[in-house]
DNA sequence: ATCCAGGAACTGT
DNA sequence: ACAGTTCATGGA
């Protein structure tokens, strides 16, 4: 991690390929999203550490992205610890080099790497928040599922206020491990989802599953059957999350509706591709399976023209 | 109205 | 292993 502590700011100098446009673009692709909040180029975000609350503001200038601390923190153990988050969040440690070399022989990737150059996987660190988003997304609409997310957050969240605005944290999975199925009905989740989520945030609050855990086994295979060994957790959960918060790019949700929508735009087919037919056009993504997928995915609310 | 959505568990074979 | 069914609701 290249950075350098200044006294009212950070300073840090991501790796090449980078664009801060295209991950704002990811970023601000919901006017739903409330756990960070896009103001022309600069990114506000509540994080929590070591029990306090930090709300950053960052934004790039000359190459560097900058954060402030608008709360005024400034400790030297929330600096490295905000540090930390942002390289995760940005997905900053990887080296883009060889998914881009390979895209450049791959009919799919190649248009898709050329529009969004440097965009990186927007992570989701807080492991439980990925599980959870998951779970809320599966089989209905990615705009409920913000209304579904906004209920959760506004009821079991904490906040903060700062400038006239609110900003929030994800819950604790602590706390949605202690609510009954009925109380999570309330807020239009289906009984199945209220079961799933609570029981992950179960395993997750009694610690009998942990990133680190997860993070420390080598095989993508051994991640994902520890994941689907959780009710509500299949294959397109567990890709999902590891993914997103584990760091993951050879993880691949192949089932994903959106992926399909996406491969049958870019192919110019009529209909949607198959799942013999994905994992073809997978195997020249091998190792990068989850970039392709993002980038994909990107492609969707924003077509390439 | 009808169909599907960034699926998963359950059931029957 | 594999296909068919159920869940369950908002949006187009």
């Amino acid at each position: 991690m290249n950075w350098n502590d200044h006294i009212n700011y950070l300073e840090l100098h991501p790796p090449e390929p980078f664009s801060f446009e295209e991950c704002m673009a990811f970023l601000n692709r919901s006017d739903k999203e409330i756990l960070h909040r896009c103001e022309g180029d600069h990114l506000f975000k509540l994080i929590k550490i070591d029990g306090q609350t930090i709300l950053m503001k960052i934004m790039y200038i000359n190459k560097v992205i900058r954060v402030e601390f608008p709360m005024g923190e400034t400790s030297k153990f929330i600096r490295e610890k905000t540090v930390e988050y942002i390289w995760e969040w940005f997905d900053l440690q990887r080296d883009l080099v060889p998914f881009y070399q390979l895209s450049e022989s791959d009919k799919v990737l190649k248009p898709l790497v050329e529009n969004f150059y440097g965009l990186r996987i927007i992570g989701i660190p807080d492991f439980f928040e990925a599980l959870a988003w998951a779970i809320l997304g599966q089989q209905i609409l990615l705009s409920f599922a913000y209304t579904l997310k906004e209920r959760l957050v506004k009821t079991y969240g904490e906040s903060v206020e700062w400038g006239g605005e609110t900003y929030w944290l994800f819950p604790d999975a602590s706390e949605i491990g202690n609510l009954n199925v009925d109380e999570l009905k309330k807020l239009q989740l289906t009984t199945r989802k209220a079961e799933y989520l609570i029981g992950v945030a179960q395993a997750v609050s009694t610690g009998a599953l942990t990133k680190d855990q997860l993070g420390s086994l080598t095989e993508d295979m051994q991640i994902k059957s520890a994941l689907m060994a959780l009710r509500g957790v299949g294959a397109w959960t567990a890709d999902y999350v590891m993914m997103k918060a584990l760091g993951r790019p050879s993880a691949f949700p192949v089932g994903d509706a959106g992926l399909q929508n996406a491969l049958k735009q870019q192919l110019g087919l009529g209909r949607k591709p198959t799942l013999n037919e994905m994992n073809e056009l997978a195997k020249n993504w091998s190792g990068w399976e989850g970039y392709a997928t993002f980038y994909l995915w990107r492609s969707l609310y924003e077509p390439i023209v």
